[in-house]
Parts: C-alpha cells; structure tokens; sequence
DNA sequence: CACCATTTAAAACAGCTGTTTAACTCTGGC
DNA sequence: GCCAGAGTTAAACAGCTGTTTTAAATGGTG
C-alpha cells in the first residue's frame, strides 16, 4: 500500500466517523480499523488526532475557498452590481456543486462546519480562522457593500444569524428531511432547500427595521 | 450535606462544566470535584451520566416551556390576534427572563440548547422530545396560524432557520460578542441581540418569494 | 543485486473513563 | 438508646483512550 493510498484512506474513513459521531466521540482505533490500516499510521502520517482533525477540514476548505474565491473574481469580472441574493447564491452553488465535483460530500461538510462550530476543539477554530479567515473575511465585505442601508454592527449580527440558518439547517439536513417527509409526505432535495434559503435568509439580512 | 445539597451541588457544577467543554468532554469527576461531592454520589443520586444530563436539561426545560405556555395563554386569552413578531418577542422574553427570574443563566440555557441538537447524545434528543414536543408542536402552530400565505413545508423549514438563527447565535454569544466588541468598539446586551433578532427572523419567515 | 530511507506492524505504555463494591457515618422513628 | 435505612466514602474494577517503542517489511535508487 503506497504512502497516498495510507493517508487518504485515513482521512476518508476519519471525514465519514467524524460527521456521523463527532470527534471525540471517534477513536483511532476505529478509523483505523475502519479504513483498514495500521493504528499507529495515523500518528505517524498526521502526528496526532488533533493534525488529523485539521488535516480533514483542510480537504474540504480548501477547495470549497478556491471555488468561492473562483465565483466572487467571476461575478465581480461580470461588471454588474452584486446583489445580496446573487452573493448567496453563489456561496451556496460553490459549497453543492464545487464540492460535488470534487467527489467530496456538501452534506458531510456541512455537519463538519457546524461541528468545528460547536465542539470544544479550540484549536480547530483557530486552525480555521488562520488559513481561510481571508476568503470569509471578503465574502463578508462583498456582502456589506451590497447592503448599503444597514449599520455594520447589524449587518455583522445578522451575517451571524445567516450562518447559523445556514449551518444548523444544512447540518441536520438529513434528519429534518426525514421529519417533513413523514409528517407531509414531502420528498426535497438539498438544492430545493438552498433554493428556500436564499430568498429566506436574504430577507432577513434586508429587512430595514422601523 | 442534606441530600437536596448533593444532588443541586451536582447539577450546578455539571451545567458549567457541560455549557463550557460539552458532555464527553467533562468528566465525572470533574464534575463532582468542582461540586465537592464524591464521584459515586452521581451514581447514587441519578443512576448514569446519561441521566446525570437530562436531569440537568429537565432543570431548564421544565420551567422554560411551563412559561412560555403561561404566556402564550395569556396571549390567546387578550384575544388580539397573534402576529409573528408578537410570538417570537413572547419565546425570547420568556427564555431572558423567565429563566432569570428563576436563578437560571439564559445564556447558559442556549449553550446548552446549541450542544443537545450537535452533539451526538441520540437519548438527549429523544429525552426532550418526548418531555417537551408538545409545547413546541403547539408554539409552532400558533406561528403557522400567523403566516397563513406560507405554505406549510415552506413554513417548517424556515422555522428550522429561524431556530438555527436563534440557537446557533446565542449559543456563541460570548464569542460574536467579543468580536463584534474588539472590531468595532461596540458594547452590546443580550437583550439588544434578541431585539435584532426578533425582526430579522420575523423578515425570513414572511418573506414572499415571487 | 544490495543499500537505505520510508512505511507498516504488533505490542506495550501511562492515563483516564464510567461504574460498582463494600465499609462506613449519619439521621429520623420507635 | 437503639436500630433500620439513607447517604457518603475510598478503593478497586474493567475497558478504552492517544501515543510511543521496537522490530520487521517494503520499495525505489545507485
């Protein structure tokens, strides 16, 4: 087994256990076991269990900020003005479809996200904030300018509360879908429900209070 | 040291902890440390960890939905019609003060509310749904009853944003407090957050998509 | 073919986990 | 004043945790 085939085997199993149970919930011994490798190969390629757990936010973000970055040179080349639902649309196309096409799961790294949120892995944050701070960091300003009436504290606070739809909708997809299917028969799909998010959560960021 | 004083000393010191670090991650023996009791006191008084948790959900939850039901009588029996900013005013005023009024942090309350729908505690879930469904199956058919043009799928995942708007940034609180404080200098109450929050929300599950 | 660094393997490490046991202390009722 | 039962205590339990060690195997390069 080549020194690749090792890490990746690590990281799918590890990026699977981690969105179904959390991290500290998963132990080594069980994503080794489950990706069929050593367990002493996890501290030999990554170093630790926290590396690791960076190591398999880094294959998702990574990816996801190149897209997005991608998107936002694209919209801005296009020369028309950036409208709020525009600018959502495009963070929620590049987290479906730019995930998708990278064969990475947009749902398991929703679960992710609002993992690294919630769990107590302070380093995680840190590691996150670090190295993809940027790209949020202009998504948010390109958001601002489209929202000229509203004050920056509202805006950083609504921008939060946008996340948390978001995040917490997305995270428990699965189990909410289930909920509507069995209490209305509905049958949606994940882009059907970016597609409510975007009117939903532009609404909310709009809204002029009076 | 009375019973009552075991058993509360307990809860007390598990809420913090739990709220701070999360349940996998707080030990029982810190917990009971902290409470200066004997590791086998939890055991004794409440069976397992397990139950060691709900009991300190129970804490919460039971004075939490016994409010808000007064309240939402008392909105019924003044026989003006509900409108949505007047129910999400009634939940956020009930979860600040009828907490507060009971020696209960609120703030505490939603990291904990935040940690039961992430964290991967399966019996949790199932604990408060069963404990605590019937109060919000009815909060939220009074809030369907006051969007009579949303059509009722439309209507349920919107409320799952409104929750995850509500949850997630209340639940982080401190932190987006301490940001938003360092970048712009602004000083902001959890009262003030719940002011914006009741518009923003109220916007998100009226808005019309056309 | 032989070399050597890289990679894998099994085993042991110390430390922590939730839970249980058995002995002990205390208190309320007779 | 005594005794049953509730409450507390310290100790031990078995099992799991992340990490390290030591040794064997592998695979590309001279």
């Amino acid at each position: 087994m080549s020194q690749t085939d090792t890490v990746s085997r690590i990281l799918d199993a590890a990026e699977v256990l981690f969105a179904e149970r959390g991290f500290t919930e998963t132990s080594l011994r069980t994503i080794t076991s489950t990706a069929g490798v050593n367990l002493a190969a996890v501290n030999y390629h990554f170093g630790s269990k926290k590396e690791l757990i960076q190591a398999v936010f880094e294959r998702f973000l990574t990816p996801f900020t190149g897209a997005l970055e991608a998107e936002l040179d694209r919209r801005i080349a296009s020369g028309q003005p950036l409208r709020v639902e525009g600018l959502l649309e495009s963070l929620y196309r590049v987290g479906l479809g730019g995930l998708r096409a990278r064969g990475l799961d947009p749902q398991r790294f929703m679960r992710l996200l609002g993992l690294a949120y919630t769990q107590f892995q302070g380093h995680l944050r840190r590691f996150i904030v670090s190295r993809y701070g940027e790209s949020y960091r202009r998504f948010a300003g390109l958001l601002a300018e489209a929202l000229p009436g509203v004050d920056p504290v509202t805006f950083y606070w609504r921008l939060y509360f946008m996340l948390g739809a978001t995040i917490f909708t997305l995270s428990s997809y699965d189990a909410i879908e289930a909920i509507l299917k069995e209490d209305f028969g509905a049958q949606s799909s994940l882009s059907e429900t970016l597609e409510r998010l975007v009117p939903a959560a532009s609404a909310m960021l709009k809204v002029e209070v009076g």
